[in-house]
DNA sequence: TATTGTTATACTCTATAACTATA
DNA sequence: TATAGTTATAGAGTATAACAATA
């Protein structure tokens, strides 16, 4: 039996602990914060929307989104548009600044992952990855 | 190359989070909050030394360990007593009470973890933990 | 009437400073 | 002087309520 481990959530909590305070010292050398770059990251695959889509998706209180959407697009890093749909919706998209520095960041940090890993074996890292995500499916963790 | 995947510092915050969400009513069934579960779980292996070195291990402020403390302390189910050998340091040790509590406590947890993977075949959920310590361990998660 | 975006307010949680008692 | 425990205060982060514009 496996009586003697820690409990999942113990785990995951701190390896997430561990992994942020890693990032931050990345973003910091992009000057972005950590709020800014999971707004990014969630606008990368395409806009949102509506503020309170990405408010949902970003898991963040649409009140507590403004301000941040306020600094991003003075930095000219995301624009917000009026639907013409729907004009009380502001659809919310990358400019081409914001697109290279979401994936400057998330390419330094792919490099710091790597290199924080790199004891483990090739082949034990892929399939760590690999299931990480299944369990993360299995869990339903992304919605 | 693995460039579509999220962040590991974001896989390992959201399984956190679902963990601790599933851990919640389960904690609440024993009328346990999650703090008191935490103090209480670093205390399962021996007493503290001194309320400094248990906030410490549990990464707390002392400050915010001691309302904590008094509350666990008021139910009975841990003591504080001075230490002889250095009587500023207060020894925190679980009562039987307290000991039971906590098994019940990381008891129910198991089953419902068990449950939320049940889905993954058990090799895969060995292994699955297996590597989660083998990383926790590589980054040093606990210290 | 309901919803979006926004602002203002209240609340909770966390961090800092200060005090006492012991060493 | 330094540290443990404690208390009180200040600050940051978060949630709640209310408003104008649009549907």
């Amino acid at each position: 039996m496996d009586e003697q481990r820690h409990d999942l959530g113990a785990m995951f909590v701190r390896l997430g602990q561990v992994m942020i305070n890693a990032e931050l010292p990345v973003l910091e050398a992009h000057d972005v914060e950590m709020w800014d770059y999971v707004i990014l990251i969630a606008l990368r695959d395409g806009p949102a929307q509506s503020q309170s889509r990405l408010a949902a998706a970003t898991r963040r209180d649409k009140t507590r989104l403004i301000p941040i959407l306020d600094r991003l697009e003075g930095q000219g890093l995301l624009r917000r548009e009026p639907d013409p749909a729907d004009r009380r919706n502001r659809i919310v998209d990358l400019t081409e600044p914001g697109r290279a520095l979401v994936a400057d960041c998330q390419g330094a940090i792919r490099r710091m992952e790597h290199e924080l890993l790199a004891e483990l074996p090739e082949a034990d890292r892929v399939s760590f990855i690999t299931q990480l995500e299944r369990v993360s499916a299995l869990l339903r963790v992304w919605g």
